[in-house]
DNA sequence: AGACAAAATGTAAACGTTTACATAATACTA
DNA sequence: TAGTATTATGTAAACGTTTACATTTTGTCT
C-alpha cells in the first residue's frame, strides 16, 4: 500500500503538504503541486478513506434504508438517489428493511459505527422508535415518501397522499361509480393511513355510504391484496371499481380480476398509486395517482447534502408535493351499467 | 463520542481487554467481561468501524455494481445479495453504471478508497478494462449474471445463455414459426452476445434461414426496443414471433405489437427472458427463459465471502446455471395461419 | 535594504481501534 | 510447595490521514 508518506517522500515535501494538495487546499505553490501529483502519478497512490474519516470526522457515506428495493417505486427513487449522491462524492449503504422496525433498528446501529454523514430513510413507520438512536447520535437525516409521528421535526418530503387518494375517488365517482372499494395499505405507515383518509373524505363529500365491507387490507407488497381482492369480487354485492393504495396492490387486484373471468375496466374499474414504470405497459393501462418520483428523491438527498455541509440545524425542511391523476384505461370511460 | 477509552476506565481494564471483549476473544475471564458489558451498556458504547478497518485492515464492507437497479432482475437480486450480506455482517456499497464502463471505473476506484473487502459485479463489459484497478489491489471480486473476457480467471455465476436461448427459439420453432425475429441485446455484454448465439444456433438447427432483416437491436433497457420492434411489425414480411434478449425487451415488443393493433399471441408470439416478477401477471402472461436468480445471487456472495473468509488464492469459482423454459400466454399454443 | 505581512511549508499530535509482545495471575504437576 | 505451563491482562506501537501550530520563505512597501 503506497501512503502520504511514500508520496512525500518522493515528492520530497512533508505528508502535510501532500495531504493540502489532495484536498485542493489553496495555499500551495504551483510548482509543488505539480510535483506531488506527479508522484501520486507515478506511485499511483490515492487515499484512504477510513484515515481521512477518522481524522476528519467525515466519511462521505450516507445511509439509505429502503422498506423494498424489488419495488419499483423504491428502486427508482433509490437509483436517482445513488447517482445524485455520487455526482457529489458520496456514497451510498443500501440496507432493505422489509418494513421490520428491528431489522431497521439493527441497520441504524451498523451505519452508526460505520459513521455515515447522514440518513435517508423510505422506511420509517408511523410510530417508530428506531430514529431516537440517529437523533441522540446528532446525526441528520430526511425521510422521503413516509412521514412518522415519532418526531414531528424531522425533515421530509412526501406527497399529500390524501389529495392523492381523493383524486383517485374523485374520478371513478365521476365515471359513475357508486360501490368503490379501496384496498388499503397498512396504517402503520403514514401513506397508508392518509390515502384511506383520502378516500373517506372523497366518499363522505359525494354522500356515498361508508361500507366496511367495501374495505379490505392489503401489503405493499406480497400476495395479501390478490386474496383482498378475490375476497371483494365473491362478495354478494362486488364492488364496480376498487381504489388500491400502491400500484403494486393495484396490479394484484387487477391480477385476481382477470382470474375471475372479469374484465377490466368493463366488469371493474381499477385506480392505483405511485405510477410505476409497468403501470403505463399498454397490456396494463393502470389509472394512477402520479407523484415525481425523480423530484422527491432529489429534494430527499439534496437537503441532507445541505445540512451536512452546512451543519446549520435550521428549521426542519418538510416538503409536501402534490400529487396528480394519470388517467389511463383501467378505469374505463364508462362505468358498466349494473 | 464514547470510546473504548471510557469503556475501559469505566471498568477498571485495559483498552485492550475492551477489545477482546468486543471481539469475543477467548482469553478472557467471564468476571472481567461482565465488566466490561456492563460499562457498555452504561455508556452506550459501539465502536467505531473506521478505526477498526483501518487498523484490521477488514472493514466488512463490499462493494455492489450493477448497471440498473430499476430492472427487476438487478433489483430482486440486490435485494438478495443486500440481506444475505447483511446476516453475515457485511455491508453493501451499492453503485449504478448505467452501462458506462467509465463510470464503472470511478466507482471501483471510490470503492477502492473506502476499502471494501471485495467486489460483486453484475455490470461488467465483455472487454471490460476497468476490473484491472481491483486485480491489481489484489481484492476478491465476483461476476454475476455477465462474464468478461478481459480476465478468465474471474469468479463467476452465470447463466447458460445460449441454451436459454435455444429453448426460446425451439418452443417457437415446435408451435409452427418459421419466421422468428430476435431483439437482440448489446453484444458488448456476455449476456447478449451468448443469447443471440443460442438465437442462431437453433434456426440452423431446425433449417431456418438466417434472415438478418428478422434481427434487431435493443438495449436492455430503455425505449429502443420499442423502436426496433416497430421495425418489424412495419416491414413487409414481419415475423410471426419475437424472441427478445431480456424481458424487459419483450414487453417493450409487446407494447409495440399492441400499438400496432396486433395480437399477442394471435398476430405474434413473444418471449422474453429473465422472469421478472410482472412476467407472470395475467395481464401479460410472458412466455420466458427463467432462471433461479436467488440462486445466483446466493452463489455471488457466498463465493465471495468464501474468498474474503479464507484468503486462500484456490482455483477460480466459475459456476454456469441451467435455465428453463416458463411457458406462458405470449405464445399461445397454435400460431396464427398465413 | 529593512521591516512587516502574507504565503508556503513543516512538525507533531490526534483520531479510535487492534495486536505483538511483555507481564501478571492462576492452575497444574510432582 | 516450588516450579512450570496456562490463562488473563496490560503496554505501547501502529494503521494513514488531517490539522493546529510553528517556522520558513516570499512578497510588498517605504
Amino acid at each position: 500500500m503506497t501512503t502520504i508518506k511514500d508520496i512525500a517522500r518522493r515528492a520530497n515535501v512533508s505528508d502535510a503538504t501532500v495531504s493540502r494538495v489532495i484536498n485542493n487546499s489553496p495555499n500551495v505553490k504551483p510548482q509543488t503541486r505539480e510535483k506531488v501529483n506527479k508522484a501520486i502519478e507515478e506511485l499511483n497512490y490515492y487515499p484512504n478513506s477510513l484515515a481521512r474519516g477518522m481524522r476528519s470526522k467525515k466519511t462521505h457515506s450516507i445511509g439509505l434504508l429502503l422498506a423494498d428495493i424489488t419495488n419499483p417505486f423504491y428502486a427508482e427513487t433509490a437509483k436517482t438517489i445513488i447517482e445524485r449522491a455520487g455526482n457529489h462524492g458520496y456514497s451510498i449503504i443500501l440496507c432493505t428493511t422489509n418494513n421490520d422496525i428491528s431489522e431497521q433498528q439493527k441497520y441504524i446501529d451498523v451505519l452508526l459505527q460505520r459513521k455515515v454523514d447522514g440518513f435517508i430513510f423510505a422506511s420509517v413507520h408511523w410510530k417508530d422508535p428506531s430514529l431516537s438512536a440517529v437523533i441522540e447520535a446528532g446525526l441528520p437525516y430526511v425521510l422521503y415518501n413516509r412521514k412518522t409521528s415519532a418526531y414531528k421535526r424531522s425533515n421530509y418530503v412526501v406527497l399529500d397522499n390524501e389529495l392523492g387518494a381523493y383524486l383517485a375517488v374523485e374520478h371513478l365517482y365521476k365515471l359513475g361509480h357508486r360501490r368503490i372499494a379501496l384496498i388499503r395499505g397498512p396504517h402503520t405507515f403514514s401513506t397508508g393511513k392518509e390515502r384511506s383518509n383520502g378516500y373517506l373524505k372523497a366518499l363522505k363529500e359525494f354522500g356515498l355510504s361508508h361500507d366496511e365491507k367495501l374495505i379490505v387490507q392489503g401489503k405493499y407488497s406480497g400476495k395479501e391484496s390478490y386474496d383482498s381482492a378475490m375476497k371483494l369480487f365473491n362478495s354478494n354485492k362486488p364492488p364496480t371499481a376498487i381504489f388500491a393504495s400502491n400500484d403494486l396492490m393495484a396490479l394484484r387486484a387487477y391480477d385476481a380480476a382477470l382470474f375471475c373471468g372479469l374484465s377490466v375496466p368493463r366488469d371493474v374499474a381499477l385506480v392505483g398509486f405511485d405510477d410505476i414504470e409497468i403501470a403505463s405497459h399498454r397490456a396494463i393501462g393502470l389509472t394512477t395517482v402520479s407523484q415525481n418520483r425523480n423530484l422527491m428523491a432529489e429534494i430527499a438527498l439534496d437537503t441532507l447534502r445541505k445540512i451536512i455541509e452546512n451543519e446549520s440545524p435550521q428549521e426542519p425542511a418538510q416538503v409536501v408535493l402534490k400529487p396528480m391523476l394519470t388517467v389511463r384505461e383501467t378505469c374505463g370511460s364508462q362505468m358498466k351499467k349494473i
